[in-house]
DNA sequence: AAATTATGCAACCGCCTCCCC
DNA sequence: GGGGGAGGCGGTTGCATAATT
């Protein structure tokens, strides 16, 4: 049996675009917008497959991506958002204006990863490699803003399903919390048993009282969903939450 | 200067989830 | 409720370039 190809393959190009392509690509998309990525390569003329056509946009020709280097303080971001939500770069990205999943992927894999070695961590579970360091912080001191969330461990809900895929949140103590881009994005408008908490003032110095031990913590709504990605959300109904342990 | 090795990154592949019928 | 199509995601590959020998 086995799956059908997304496109034809016999008639599409592979391999690096060029110059011309990715002009067709932007002027259809200018004069069309984004949207059914399968029919699109045929509408502009493009003998593409529709899922290169969209991975070479939203990684390369989107006009609001930010090239360069990372700096530091994205540096130290994507470490944190990593030792919350591990591989999920689409949610990591969605914290980094202007950073694609693909390209904070591949820095994590060449530039992180490294980094962290040298730190002396586990850049998969953020612990010290050598097991000697248990009284450590998970995460480098130069990370600021990080605090303590009192007694509230943390698991990734939707990992449940995963058939221990995931194996690392289970037994992970993740007890931080970060410093947000806007507290008022904690939590889902819709939820109103927990905008009530993240309306309360906070410093930067204190733990955010935000992070009260019996309330539920939308993950994709204060980490990932900022930038459009809310289909995760659907207003949190079971998915990707922050679970207070004594719930368990 | 040439050959070899290491590194970085764009692109592909296949699976998963969502949504519509 | 189930099936199928489309989009999205994470892992991996392969090529181009840089660094080293």
């Amino acid at each position: 049996m086995g799956r059908s190809p997304c496109c034809e393959k016999a008639h599409t190009n592979k391999g690096a675009w060029t110059k011309e392509e990715d002009q067709r690509l932007i002027s259809y998309i200018k004069a069309h917008g984004e949207g059914c990525w399968r029919s699109l390569p045929k509408a502009a003329g493009l003998l593409r497959c529709g899922k290169s056509c969209r991975l070479r946009w939203i990684n390369y020709l989107r006009p609001d991506l930010k090239r360069g280097n990372f700096t530091e303080e994205e540096d130290e971001l994507i470490i944190k958002l990593h030792s919350l939500l591990g591989n999920k770069w689409s949610l990591i990205a969605g914290r980094l204006p202007g950073r694609t999943d693909n390209e904070i992927k591949n820095y994590w894999n060449t530039h992180i990863k490294r980094k962290l070695l040298n730190r002396g961590l586990d850049p998969q579970t953020h612990r010290p490699i050598n097991g000697g360091g248990e009284s450590q912080p998970l995460l480098s001191n130069a990370v600021e803003n990080v605090t303590p969330m009192h007694g509230v461990k943390a698991m990734i809900k939707a990992d449940d399903n995963n058939g221990g895929k995931n194996q690392r949140c289970p037994d992970l103590n993740l007890d931080l919390s970060i410093s947000l881009p806007s507290f008022s994005s904690w939590h889902c408008s819709a939820s109103s048993t927990s905008s009530s908490a993240a309306s309360t003032s906070t410093t930067s110095s204190s733990p955010p009282a935000m992070v009260n031990p019996n309330q539920t913590v939308c993950v994709c709504c204060s980490f990932g969903s900022g930038g459009g990605e809310g289909r995760i959300c659907s207003n949190c109904q079971g998915f990707r939450y922050f679970i207070p342990l004594q719930e368990r």
